[in-house]
DNA sequence: CGACGTTTTGATTTGGATCAACGCCCGTGG
DNA sequence: CCACGGGCGTTGATCCAAATCAAAACGTCG
């Protein structure tokens, strides 16, 4: 039985339906939950590979540090994320995790994911194509880091945080709660704190954003998308590929 | 029958032993051959995504751009590797493709693919295990343009790409040929064809690489290496988790 | 030889980093 | 109830790595 609906299920049939069989697979893999607190480490980049995880609550990052500290973040996660299906072949994980607030966790080993390949080719597409989708996200910010300044880029990751909670959540139009703090955000944009604080301080005072706690809304959406050039790549991704399923959703 | 050995099957032994079965399928993929002329677009960002394309010979490179025309290069595609994987869950390309200079290509329908998912599991899992491992590679970019200096940057770009081509060719010691310009290699790492000269010209005084033509011989290697704390993906992924194979090779 | 693409070199500018101080909020403990 | 201390965000002064601008020096290929 489920307590509450999960998001992962939510999350992967707002692009195709699952069949019972797939959503039991689900549910085993979501079986057992473990908590952490704000702030804490989870695993580390260099640690061996052995557990992948659904996210049940709350915010995390993953990042790569430097030897002298340097830290890039090169991806935040959301509830409904399946963390670690990147280093899936990989034998030692390639990035820290670390949890941005209290957050409650579904491990899984490595092995559970065999399960799912072998039983169901056809959540095995899905799960495929929201990895490669991955990836395709990665480049744009990969764009972003590249090519645009620093407003452009603060814009940006708006944008795209904005679109992937708008999955879940359908009732969220142009506000938001970002939890992360403004070193966190600079590391996820290759910038600084300081620089970070002040290209907020200027998008406030020219109208793109208001801010409020940890609150933000985007007032000139439009204007954003036009200036980084945003595609959002959460809404559309092609299922026409998938194997058809032999039972019914 | 094939006239010379492929490249792809080449890369792909390198991990595991491929079953007659699968190099059918392969040859398969690489039945017919285009070529294309140095500078020439292949498809554009937008374009819809139709074909697939296995590099015979000759270097290209991926790139997305801005509406302004800043571009920044995402990839760097050489002979064995399969262009378009990354986009295969989307309805129309992510970025644009270009021949750095005369090439010869394997175009493939997406429903070639199709066939190998149905037949080899086997197959199939490599293949997504070596699309997994691109995007760590992509992610080392990303902490490499987030925060690294313009001299880290390039050398960490050496790194990677020489570490690429000793896959294929084991005699390759520590020179190869660079068909990249300039101005390439700054919409790679995120700077401009100006300081990627006045930055190479330090390298070669400073000691790190020398230059002949498109010739780059690196000398100190072990420097760099620690510089960048670069981690060689190619030569170790996991390939425990594949499905074992009926057949035997 | 001229022409075009590329690299180089130098002068100048600038976006963002660095450094340092200050203020705010909140939790904790006396 | 207030003192404190630590984590964050803000603000201003200064600095610097890389961008920009511009011109010259290369090829190399007709």
């Amino acid at each position: 039985m489920q307590k509450t609906s999960s998001c992962l299920v939510t999350k992967l049939q707002h692009y195709v339906p699952l069949s019972e069989t797939d959503r039991a697979l689900l549910r085993e893999i979501e079986k057992s939950e473990r908590n952490y607190q704000a702030g804490q480490e989870i695993y580390q980049g260099g640690d061996t590979n052995k557990e992948l995880f659904v996210v049940k609550r709350g915010w995390l990052i993953s990042y790569a540090d430097m030897p002298d500290g340097r830290r890039q973040i090169v991806k935040i996660h959301h509830p409904g994320d399946i963390v670690g299906f990147t280093d899936i072949a990989l034998k030692d994980v390639s990035t820290s995790l670390c949890a941005v607030e209290n957050v409650v966790l579904c491990p899984f080993a490595k092995q559970a994911m065999d399960e799912v390949f072998r039983t169901s080719p056809r959540l095995t597409a899905l799960l495929m194509s929201l990895a490669l989708r991955d990836q395709v996200v990665l480049i744009d910010l990969l764009r972003a880091m590249g090519r645009m300044s620093a407003l452009e880029r603060i814009g940006y990751m708006l944008l795209d945080l904005i679109a992937r909670l708008r999955i879940t959540s359908s009732e969220l139009t142009d506000r938001f709660r970002l939890p992360l703090n403004q070193t966190q955000i600079a590391q996820y944009l290759g910038l600084t704190n300081v620089y970070i604080s002040k290209t907020f301080s200027r998008m406030e005072v020219e109208g793109y954003i208001r801010r409020d706690g940890l609150h933000i809304q985007i007032l000139r959406e439009d204007r954003l998308r036009e200036m980084t050039d945003f595609h959002n790549r959460y809404d559309d991704i092609d299922i026409s590929w998938l194997p058809s399923d032999g039972t019914q959703a």
